[in-house]
DNA sequence: ATCTTTATGGAACATTCATTCCAGAATGCA
DNA sequence: TGCATTCTGGAATGAATGTTCCATAAAGAT
């Protein structure tokens, strides 16, 4: 019928995502999007109509792509406490891909930016935390069953709330630190600290 | 001599704080600042040079009068746990008169959004954090001796970094959410789960 | 009281930004 | 090949930003 694009709606969303991931949606000026994706500024504005739908689809894609498949490593062994190791080496894999400091977690970075001040960012933030507190539980619960711990639901759903909020934490301090081993260390008592109540009576 | 200052730099720096603590830098214009504080443009240019000094002026201010009197919680009992506690009491109290959600740690917020493209800001953070998990460790080491912990200096040091990193969750956490008790649940799990490691043979 | 000196704050400026627009290009169809 | 349709990307636009500048005002010194 007509012309075709010259790249595909979610290839534009994909050169998009790392530059909001790692600058932030004020830091990221158009001129930069127009230079990451290869594409005029009329065919960004006649896809997604502006730079905040552009970076509510980048944010979008992030939860698909990289943090969905996290949440997915706590619940996917039956070993709970494995599936919190694997689910920061995951996390940790990636910044040692791209080198320190790195980027954190987009989502956490939108937590501290953009959340507080737009509602739609805010459901996206809350809705990941919401599924990251549910997947600890279920791992967190495993975990406890497998130590034979005498802790009741109450206090797994408190501890997995909290190893949530402490693992934001991480990722914030991940946009800081040059040392990789810091990050590491930080998993490694988590997992301690995590066994070490479970086993408590 | 000549005409003395309506307001002085101290009180200018008081009051564009809050701003730049809630909004970060990006997002507080300099009309907003002019504003808030009452003076005209060229009294913030002749007192600080631009807009970063006076945000630089304002983050030493938050660690000055707000960070570090929160640290010197850590280290100022005797008791360890106790002095967690009051940490983090002093924060979520913080939260607690300006309504939720917060405004959670201006230093927190900046290494999202500054510390990593502004060597400057960077370097204020780092200092923040190497003082908060001294500190901490302080506290950790107190306590563990009031347990009779058998753990030795480097797994505390382990423990000390945790928490300082943990925490931090908790205040970019503190943006999103509008229940102040989340961050008490918070607060109430890390006590039980440090009690629990320390016990931990 | 006058003069000197310094702060003041609004006006003016240059820059940067997101957005709009449109002439031209590229494709599929007849 | 020629037409119709849709995308393309750079130029133009208007708003907002950080910064500079200067006439004015205010206080101390003599």
């Amino acid at each position: 019928m007509a012309r075709p694009r010259s790249k595909s709606r979610d290839e534009l969303v994909a050169r998009a995502m790392p530059l909001f991931w790692e600058k932030g949606f004020g830091a990221t000026s158009m001129d930069a999007l127009v230079g990451a994706t290869g594409v005029g500024r009329g065919a960004i504005y006649s896809d997604f109509g502006g730079k905040e739908e552009l970076f509510l689809a980048a944010l979008e894609r992030y939860r698909q792509r990289i943090a969905d498949p996290a949440i997915a490593l706590l619940t996917g062994t039956d070993d709970g406490m494995a599936a919190i190791r694997a689910f920061f080496d995951y996390f940790i894999g990636l910044h040692a891909k791209r080198g320190m400091p790195g980027p954190g977690c987009f989502i956490a970075n939108s937590m501290t930016e953009l959340a507080p001040h737009r509602p739609e960012v805010l459901t996206a933030v809350n809705a990941h935390g919401d599924a990251l507190r549910a997947a600890f539980l279920v791992a967190v619960t495993r975990a406890a069953r497998a130590f034979g711990s005498p802790l009741e639901t109450d206090e797994l759903v408190e501890i997995a709330a909290f190893l949530a909020t402490a693992s934001q934490g991480l990722w914030s301090y991940g946009r800081t630190v040059s040392d990789l081993g810091e990050l590491e260390r930080f998993k490694v008592a988590l997992l301690k600290m995590l066994r070490s109540r479970l086993l408590q009576a």
